[in-house]
DNA sequence: TCTTGTTATGTTACAGGTAACATTCCATAG
DNA sequence: CTATGGAATGTTACCTGTAACATAACAAGA
């Protein structure tokens, strides 16, 4: 049972009494071989379960069609929104795909990517622009396009489309210190590239306007009930805190139901600002103010980047700026 | 540039001056080849940045060490969890793993399956026990272990690892309806299985007391948002609701906004329920009455049950159940 | 009848790593 | 000095589908 090989094109040809030219050509396109043949090819594969078999075309070295995806984490809804935009596109362009997650680390990314090219993938998607050096090493050899997704501010391998992290953080805070909050503390967790890139945002904005930078900050993953403890430390270490900044919604959601069961009041004795824009934010009470990021729409812009440079055409815009939407909701 | 070739074994054997035999013992145990040799090869590895090339492993019929994992969605939290638990079993006993989501089609499940066969996997885990005849055959040629997720009550293949899904809903409908509730309504989205087997348990619940089942569909997708919506639609079309029993936590959670939005009292004036106990619901105000499903847990477990096949064990239970926790919380 | 074109199918060679077996070389024991 | 053994490396064959070219069969036109 677990003997038994596979059927093979082999296989179907012996039961139609052909070659097995013919069955892989009825395979690709039915209408290469006459009408009589496809309904006995048709049967005979139908009657094996045959499997197609990748192999011999990576061995060719022919074309994968298959696009590489590498992202840091699959629990986070920022990813799997980026996936879903990036997928309606390939879909359409029949193009599969192949995903990664890495969990934030260098190292395994570079694991992953090794994995991915090892089958033949035709075209890399990543999630961020700092990479070992035997990452960049193998990228280079394998020849193939790569894009860079979600920040665009750092340098770029070959292009990179997102957004402007440190610029949208600045934006933000400047909206809160606008309108009057003086204390704001930035909140932070897993300590990654956007993670600092937006803590910086926030330090431009505090600086040149002479406010004071503080932040409370962690390595562990994000969640809800890490916004609560965050808020908690922050209160306790600066009382007099006014606003905080958060480096996504789930912080500042997490950080507003402790606020309310602390029984203060949103947004009046503390403001909470979020980043990225999640549906929850706009349900809840009181309504979040969040950075919207495009999430999905960097996803389309990407794959649509990549597919048309795997269709022969030269980048004409190496970065990509998609931009941001400040939105206040009720929560500032 | 594109036209370059990838480096092959071959060219690693070529500067360094043996056979290509000598370079793939260094590759797969360095061991095998003398100290000298090591140094020489490593060196010419890092030069050439040489890729392995998965694909005369797998025309070879050799293992692949890569185990397929099919989830229906990736946006929904709850498939990210599990996937968290098969990796953390997987990553250890040095299995690679390709996921792929066919967003609820048992159609694009297919293809999937197709897909990832062709690259020869080694196991395969599915989150559905609803195939299609050819996905059928295609793992019954395949002739690898297979695992099916998620629910332990409709037919496996061979194997089922998780909850029942019927039964935790009977549990948590009951318990609402000894709490004094009686106009429970079901609030379901996006109609797939597991959404119906639990309005299945809601209406055994329902109909042991006595009492009348009425509930909310729809085939969208569950969001916060769609929460709100179902909440206003049923307390159009059901004035006298004083609970909702919700298929998952965000319809739950987005009800339970909606409400308060309304100024209703929860649960005084009407009890919310969810359904598999994330993190937010333990941090919200009130925190959320849910059906704590051991997410992680059975990604875990999956994984265990599959490498254990691998290595070649009999199946001892085709059937897992791994329970769930009724959380009452403060909603209901 | 012969040529030409078209359609359907066959033949050959090839891609890159590895299992299995073969060979070489040197150290040590007899 | 020769025999033996083991370590290091080499040789060969193989896995499966497809590009490229070759051939066969037949219809239509000259």
């Amino acid at each position: 049972m677990s003997k038994k090989r596979r059927p093979t094109l082999q296989d179907v040809a012996n039961i139609v009494g052909v070659t097995k030219m013919t069955i892989s050509r009825y395979l690709r396109d039915p209408q290469q071989v006459s009408s009589e043949m496809q309904k006995k090819i048709s049967l005979a594969v139908e009657e094996l379960g045959y499997i197609p078999n990748r192999a011999p075309d990576l061995l060719s070295n022919a074309k994968s069609h298959a696009i590489g995806i590498l992202v840091p984490s699959l629990t986070n809804q920022v990813f799997s929104e980026v996936i879903r935009g990036i997928e309606r596109v390939t879909e359409a362009a029949g193009y599969q795909t192949m995903f990664a997650h890495y969990g934030y680390s260098a190292e395994l990314e570079e694991k992953r990517i090794s994995f991915l090219l090892s089958y033949h993938i035709d075209g890399l998607i990543l999630s961020e622009s700092q990479h070992t050096p035997r990452t960049l090493k193998m990228i280079k050899t394998a020849g193939i396009p790569v894009i860079e997704m979600m920040d665009v501010a750092s340098p770029a391998i070959e292009q990179a489309v997102g957004v402007d992290n440190l610029e949208a953080s600045y934006q933000m805070v400047s909206a809160m210190i606008a309108k009057g909050y003086q204390h704001i503390v930035y909140l932070g967790a897993r300590l990654d590239t956007r993670t600092k890139l937006r803590q910086q945002g926030y330090e431009k904005a505090m600086r040149e306007h002479g406010l004071s930078c503080k932040s409370m900050m962690t390595e562990a993953a994000s969640s809800f009930s890490l916004g609560a403890e965050l808020l908690t430390r922050t209160l306790a270490a600066y009382p007099q805190t006014d606003g905080l900044f958060c480096t996504n919604d789930d912080l500042a959601i997490g950080a507003i139901f402790e606020a309310q069961r602390m029984g203060l009041k949103i947004p009046e004795q503390i403001a909470v600002a979020g980043f990225h824009g999640h549906d929850i934010g706009q349900s809840m009470v009181p309504k979040l103010a969040t950075v919207v990021t495009p999430r999905e729409k960097i996803g389309q812009v990407t794959a649509q980047q990549l597919i048309a440079r795997l269709a022969g055409e030269a980048i004409t815009d190496a970065v990509i700026d998609l931009g941001v939407e400040i939105r206040h909701g009720e929560s500032i």
